[in-house]
DNA sequence: TGATTGACCAACT
DNA sequence: CAGTTGGCCAATC
């Protein structure tokens, strides 16, 4: 881990989160410590399209649950009908439910010393 | 080597 | 209640 960059870092996380399950900026700089910023794992997610390896980043929204970056994904549309195809219900593009889909990194990943 | 840039967040006006 | 501001900090120009 400290031999990785931030951003694959970042996506070491996400591509821990479970099917179904949703995070958020905030909770993945926070949970990689002082050396991220929320900005720092949005742009982590922009760079991951480019990345060519498969970042789950549809899981990822912001703080409310909003799917801010949605229009990153090539289209207006697609992250919704991803989150959608994994049982999640998207309203105006808010996450409905977001409470229970929302998978804390600090909670439920196992902390290793 | 500065200056700029963000798929954020919270506080403020 | 919508828009603005400051802070956050690594990577890019």
């Amino acid at each position: 881990m400290e031999d990785l960059y931030f951003f694959e870092k970042v996506y070491t996380v996400v591509r821990l989160i479970p099917y179904g399950k949703v995070t958020s900026y905030g909770a993945i700089a926070e949970f990689l410590g002082s050396k991220g910023s929320a900005r720092m794992v949005g742009w982590a997610m922009n760079k991951c399209i480019s990345h060519s390896e498969i970042i789950p980043a549809h899981r990822v929204v912001n703080r409310n649950g909003l799917l801010t970056g949605k229009h990153h994904f090539g289209g207006p549309n697609i992250m919704q009908q991803l989150l959608e195809n994994e049982g999640i219900t998207i309203i105006n593009n808010k996450i409905i439910n977001f409470d229970s889909h929302y998978w804390d990194p600090l909670k439920e990943l196992p902390l290793n010393h």
